[in-house]
DNA sequence: AAATAAACGCAACAATGTTGCAGTTATTGT
DNA sequence: ACAATAACTGCAACATTGTTGCGTTTATTT
């Protein structure tokens, strides 16, 4: 369980200025190794269970990493978070896709969207989420 | 409570071929006066207290008439949905509104997107969800 | 090694939605 | 109008996901 992600997570942690514990390397590792984006219940299965982690740690070192900006989390119609590394080449705005079928999430390139969507007047704009919904390969 | 929603909620649930039942009706009629968005506890408390529903009913009705396509149900951050009536004005793909404050949703004009999204190889596109957020002209 | 703020583990709670089942009701046919 | 019946409802119990409070442990600094 000492891999490369390993290293690099704790790197990143050690460089945001807050505890490098054995729980947020672990977790930022997992995410660090995985393409898709992983739900809370994932991160846990992929945990090793000799090192024990409480769900509500595994919860606030999420929540930890997303505020310093070492990982991303990605809201879903089915009511679960799911979070994701950031990497250098997705900006902030991205959009993603999800299989309808499997729930596999995975991260799209950036969005060429206009930022300045057409809202009612008196309205102001911050953020857009787009997601889009369909066939993953493996499921096609 | 006998408006003119109620009457046309009671006619587009006869012809949808169900049961035209009280809560359905007076649900329908909830979701066609308001212009926005709303969540189960918000038609609960619209709903009025004298006839009572129970919170399960309400459910069980609200996926009735999804499945009707008498109203569509939009996903959102917060873990709730919110419904909405089906207007003859927005089409099936259409964009939504949430404000980060006071967090009323509200639905956006049709979808100019590409439907083609550009996915990776072996990936089916079915549909899109796209919600701007930003702050509404109340709370801006 | 000691001091200390930060992080953790546990238990309890909250919010939203679902399921099973017995009882009720809207509709249909007579 | 009345009876038959499938559709709908209400209740209780449950499931899932996430949050909060608080006493204990630990990573880091001195
Ligand atoms: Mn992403
Ligand atoms: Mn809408
Ligand atoms: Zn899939
Ligand atoms: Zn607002």
């Amino acid at each position: 369980m000492f891999n490369e992600f390993h290293t690099t997570a704790e790197e990143l942690i050690r460089h945001s200025g807050g505890r490098a514990t054995a729980g947020r390397i672990g977790i930022l590792a997992i995410l660090l190794a995985e393409q898709q984006a992983i739900t809370h219940r994932e991160i846990e299965q992929r945990y090793p269970e000799a090192l024990q982690l409480d769900r509500v740690t595994l919860y606030r070192a999420l929540e930890w990493l997303a505020g310093k900006n070492l990982i991303h989390k990605v809201t879903s119609d089915d009511r679960v978070w799911r979070y994701h590394a950031n990497r250098e080449l997705h900006s902030h705005q991205h959009a993603h896709f999800k299989c309808t079928r499997c729930a596999q999430m995975i991260c799209l390139s950036d969005l060429p969207i206009d930022q300045s969507w057409p809202l009612p007047i008196g309205y102001r704009f911050q953020e857009i989420e787009l997601t889009v919904k369909g066939l993953c390969a493996d499921c096609c």
